[in-house]
DNA sequence: TCGCAGATATTCT
DNA sequence: GAATATCTGCGAG
């Protein structure tokens, strides 16, 4: 399986969300392979977007998104939770991509042991794939274009029907100004089954 | 199905 | 020193 470079992470940050979906999150501990499909995302940007860390200004935990892009961004929230973001745009321009959801492929057994024996919506939010996955603040600023802990390879070729693109207003959380930012993108489960008993296109 | 508690890093005053 | 945050889990209805 191939690694996404840099080229892939160094363009629009909703390009690249756009992208994401369908690929193949891979994580290693110790000489495990976690992997799961990405099945949902949300943009970031850096202006005019209220919802993001970097639309105030530069500080020291958002100051990884005004870097080069194909790098992890984690943070934490709620006093309990963590959330991963990939960093996109080149290097000076702010951007990021949330990760919200993925689809267990590999060793899901792992999951479900650190996800304390729940086996259901093992990965269907972005603090659940966090700890399926066992990212924390540690994996922050580590880079994603090398396959050390954590990186990202080409999975599913997901046909744009089947890639949903929507607000982040109404759908789940709370309230948003910006009306128009259609800034997520998802694919239901039925059709992301469909696309893996089919194979790669 | 819905509403709220939970517990802390980071930022703001 | 105080308020807020890209949410989840659980308990009530």
């Amino acid at each position: 399986m191939e690694i996404l470079q840099p080229d892939f992470y160094e363009r629009p940050t909703l390009v690249v969300a756009h992208d994401l979906i369908g690929k193949s999150l891979v994580r290693r501990i110790e000489d495990i392979r976690l992997s799961g499909i990405i099945c949902e995302a949300e943009a970031y940007l850096g202006n005019n977007d209220s919802a993001s860390h970097a639309s105030r200004k530069k500080t020291p935990r958002n100051s990884v998104m005004f870097g080069p892009g194909g790098v992890v961004y984690v943070y934490f929230v709620y006093g309990m939770h963590f959330m991963f973001n990939i960093v996109t745009e080149p290097d000076g321009i702010a951007g990021a991509v949330l990760i919200r959801a993925i689809y267990p492929q590999e060793n899901i057994q792992e999951m479900i042991k650190r996800r304390k024996g729940n086996a259901k919506n093992i990965a269907d939010g972005p603090a659940k794939l966090c700890q399926a996955l066992d990212i924390t603040k540690k994996l922050n600023r580590i880079n994603l274009t090398e396959p050390t802990e954590i990186w990202v390879e080409e999975g599913l070729k997901i046909p744009d029907a089947f890639i949903n693109r929507g607000p982040r207003v109404g759908i789940q959380y709370a309230a948003e100004k910006d009306q128009q930012a259609l800034y997520r993108f998802w694919v239901e489960s039925d059709n992301l089954q469909k696309m893996i008993l089919e194979g790669p296109a």
